[in-house]
DNA sequence: TAGATTGTTAATCGATTAACAATC
DNA sequence: TAGATTGTTAATCGATTAACAATC
């Protein structure tokens, strides 16, 4: 079952080394429709840093497809974040996506892909624990609804907020978490708590039912196997901002390799 | 200037192969104080990686040093985030830190290293611009002043934010921003406006004479050479941890090669 | 056709992991 | 002393980059 989706592909052989006569035909009726055909939504052999810039492919050709564009090239958005073609037609050959020579891609096409890729086709239900400053925000943030992320309950412990509408959600007391969660078959959970009460909140949230923690906390969480866990550090783009900034002088272009970092 | 730091060790010598009488006897001097010896604060040879890494290391010091601990071994702050203490080891080593055999690192002395290293010793000012709930939020986070950070400036262009409080800042008008920085002298600014905006507003900073941007819009930022920008993107995360969790049964433990996911 | 673009294979590069002598 | 820990060198691993045939 893992293996299905490369069983399109002939298995690597290695030694051979037949270069003229390699084009084997291929019935035209698979050469028509090459472009609806993806691979299942299951086993990606998809490196972490691919999935990362998944998001921005996407986000451009939204952008795109705004504008009318009907089709866009490896180059075109190799260009949003300074990336070598080679390395975004790489990355998008995860979703099964064919482009055309002297083309590019289906901008629709390859939007439905990385959507369908990334899980974000059908909206996740997700609660979220922790209604302080950055809680708070994060239920303001519009932008979740690209990210087919719904933050469709809030919770908090304290009396003072308990009740009250943030953003068009109801503050709700966190011992209704479990019925919540039950209730609307939820498996993501935002943790936006303060330090202290992250590890007994992770819990209180494992014990409802959730599998997946948005760990906003800095705090290293212990979880079943089965419960995954994304951290989310700013502190961790500080330095290399600062970093950066301080030793500004010395470098020219460096390892800017990450994805995030840019000079000019 | 930016060899110096290097100079210290000799260069690499590939071809040869002498093992046994490597050990050159070093003066007692030397070897009496390693620990007061740190690098001088620039040109380091760390990676991104590390970069990223030192900032947990220094949560997890602070911990312990409030804890009353004197020493730490690096196995110890290798359980952090599940790294193997060789890699604590060979990050901390940027520092040059110097531990002891058998007790590890003196705490007081690796926060300041650490801190150093990242200029977290000193604040480092920014503005913010962009008072929407993202902005506001990011104003009303304690946590900066752990890293190096305070905002003492906020600005928008919208009349109904200009004059108000927020967490401590009277929200300044956008065209004010150039006196307020050259005035403060701030090299910083974080960028918090709506993705329309952010272009305009960032041309806006960098002829104010900001040299660093913490970019929380998703747009790609067209900069002069000499302007560093730090991307942060709430997607990235979020496509990792729908991923992980969409496809949880297929793997083990698989590539957790990123310190930021990790499961149970 | 000519040439831009795709997708694949091989080479390079860098980071992680393993191994180990030195240290207290 | 014995043994845990450090710091360094070599081996492994994976991702990026380069090269190139196939395509329209």
């Amino acid at each position: 079952m893992k293996s299905q989706a490369h069983s399109i592909r002939p298995i690597r052989q290695k030694p051979q080394k037949i270069t003229p006569p390699v084009t084997a035909k291929v019935p035209a009726a698979e050469l028509q429709f090459p472009i609806v055909r993806l691979k299942p939504n299951s086993s990606p052999p998809a490196s972490l840093a691919c999935l990362k810039r998944l998001p921005s492919y996407l986000q451009m050709l939204r952008v795109l497809q705004a504008e009318g564009h009907a089709f866009v090239s490896g180059t075109v958005l190799a260009g949003v974040h300074n990336l070598e073609p080679v390395v975004v037609r790489k990355d998008l050959s995860v979703t099964g996506v064919v482009g055309k020579p002297r083309v590019g891609f289906r901008v629709l096409e390859l939007m439905a892909a990385i959507e369908r890729y990334l899980g974000w086709d059908s909206q996740t239900k997700a609660v979220l624990i922790g209604v302080g400053n950055l809680g708070r925000a994060l239920l303001g943030y519009q932008g979740f609804d690209d990210f087919g992320l719904r933050i469709v309950g809030a919770f908090d412990c304290s009396s003072t907020l308990i009740g009250q509408w943030v953003h068009g959600r109801k503050v709700q007391p966190i011992d209704q978490l479990d019925r919540f969660v039950r209730r609307g078959e939820i498996v993501l959970g935002v943790l936006t708590v303060p330090n202290s009460e992250a590890q007994q909140t992770a819990d209180h949230m494992v014990r409802a039912g959730i599998r997946g923690i948005w760990n906003f906390t800095p705090v290293k969480l212990q979880l079943p196997e089965n419960v995954v866990m994304q951290k989310e550090d700013l502190a961790e783009g500080l330095a290399v901002l600062l970093h950066r900034l301080l030793h500004a002088s010395n470098v020219g272009r460096e390892q800017a390799r990450d994805g995030d970092t840019q000079r000019g």
